[in-house]
RNA sequence: GGAGAGGUGGCUGAGUGGCUGAAGGCAACGGUUUGCUAAACCGUCGUACUGGGUAAACCGGUACCGGGGGUUCAAAUCCCCCCCUCUCCGCCA
């Protein structure tokens, strides 16, 4: 949520911002119902500054045996009209809200306008690799080395899911195993949160109300759902709180799966493992203090890098453009990997800085040590990673002539053999 | 799922329909005392919105005692609905 106060000291900045990721917003709307409402609220609170004040003078007047009949009548005509007003402010105020939750985050400086085109590639590591002979996508390598069973998980789960079977969930497991050694080796804190969340942690997060559809619902009355990151459960952590400043930073971390109904974004080119309803994903998540958050910024990017590294994965590191971050997000980095049988890069880590944007929608707040103001938070999150995006690259990347993949040294502690071959 | 109890400020814990933004305690902050620490004593000590003020300090107003309605001139206090927590029973990995 955007601070209205920013919007109405000044909207042309908040105008530019928002139209760097390509929305326009009604700003001016906006502040013509703040000032009604606050025109009102001075009306309102005359009125009952004044009512107050009357209204002590009854029990005076009692205790002298006093006729209180006609104060009362006033005060009563007093009280109606108050709540007319009590009405039509809350009114305003609901609509203030609605169209506050609806604005994305306005974009960091330095982050450049324009959608998916205009990201940049800021890092490259490792290179193609080229194969003396004709490679095969993760479709088939994942078939023919029992991996994956893609026919039955689509005959438990529907389209959009599979399977794991043997050392393909062993080759996962070890790929989130490694993730969490790695953490905890950092001082991250391990979390295993609840799978199933509240409306109001969607909110929270930034996801609702724009994007209910994009999640599954559980219950017909509440509204419980799946979470489709852990970064939706994280940011709740602390929903409604005040954190002593030198709690701060908040370095954590979780493994959950992630749950996406992903409507209509279904591509040939992404079948198999790239895009499905469920997949594996361990999740950092920072809280800091403004002055700090950039650099805790860095550090989560550099931490997603280092694991792909450690598994000498060919990838590139991309600074978004603001149309391509998340509405919640001031900024964001993706480490996307190189899928040979796609000829593309992938997305297997985004990380971002949402600032105070999801702070101001929960309400995430801390106090200073010195001054003992009270303000909001930074909240930030990235993928650490996504193993389900990492299992294709890894057999597609390390595969060999005869069919075989070469487990990278990293997993090997983790999966206990060198090589995965044809049975 | 059944029965009961309860949700009050950073924490703990009182609370009579009006004089309660809310006693007391703890913590925190400022100060006095002190060789240092501790202790003691004095003072300060909520948030949001809003008006004024230099966007600071500060001053005024309104609202807030789980959430939402209602009764009343007046609600933490009475009534209704919802949510949550705890205890006991049942069920269960």
């Amino acid at each position: 949520m955007l601070d209205i106060n920013l919007i109405r000291s000044d909207p042309e900045l908040v105008k530019e911002g928002l139209a760097r990721r390509g929305c326009q917003a009604d700003l001016d709307a906006l502040l013509e119902t703040d000032a009604k409402r606050r025109a009102l609220v001075v009306e309102n609170e005359a009125i009952k500054a004044e009512r107050n004040r009357l209204s002590k003078q009854i029990p005076e007047l009692k205790k002298r045996k006093e006729d209180t009949a006609d104060l009362m009548a006033r005060l009563k005509d007093m009280a109606d009209r108050v709540k007319l007003l009590d009405e039509q402010q809350g009114a305003l105020e609901e609509q203030i809200r609605k169209f506050l939750l609806a604005l994305p985050n306005l974009p960091a400086d330095g982050v450049v306008a324009g959608g998916k085109e205009a990201n940049r590639v800021v890092k490259t590591f490792g290179e193609k690799p080229s194969y003396p002979f004709e490679p095969q996508n993760h479709v088939e390598l994942c078939t023919q080395l029992g991996l994956i069973d893609y026919e039955r998980g689509v005959k438990m789960g529907g389209n959009g899911y599979w399977l794991y079977t043997d050392l393909g969930a062993r080759l996962e497991w070890a790929l989130l195993n490694y993730f969490i050694t790695e953490h905890i080796r950092d001082g991250y804190t391990f979390m295993l949160p609840p799978h199933v969340l509240t409306y109001e942690c969607g909110v929270t997060a930034g996801q609702f109300p724009k994007f209910e559809e994009d999640v599954y619902r559980l219950s017909e009355e509440g509204f419980h759902f799946l979470l489709p990151t852990a970064e939706t459960a994280l940011v709740n952590l602390h929903r409604g709180e005040i954190l002593e400043e030198e709690d701060l930073p908040k370095r954590l971390f979780a493994y959950t799966p992630c749950y996406r109904r992903e409507a209509g974004s279904y591509r040939a080119s992404e079948r198999g493992m790239v895009r499905g309803h469920q997949f594996n994903k361990v999740e950092m998540f920072g809280y800091a203090r403004p002055e700090d958050s950039a650099k805790l910024h860095e550090e989560l990017i550099e931490k997603a890098c280092r694991l792909v590294e450690g598994l000498n994965l060919h990838y590139q590191l991309s600074k978004l453009a603001a149309g391509d971050c998340s509405d919640s997000m001031a900024t964001t980095f993706d480490i996307e990997l190189w899928l040979p049988s796609m000829n593309e890069y992938k997305e297997c880590s985004s990380v971002s800085n949402a600032m105070d944007y999801q702070a101001r929608r929960g309400n995430i707040r801390f106090r200073r040590k010195d001054s003992r103001k009270i303000e909001f938070v930074h909240t930030l999150n990235g993928s650490g990673l996504a193993t389900s995006r990492l299992l294709p690259a890894i057999v597609e990347q390390f595969q060999r002539g005869d069919g075989s993949v070469t487990v990278p040294e990293a997993l090997r502690p983790f999966f206990g053999m060198d090589v995965i071959r044809r049975r």
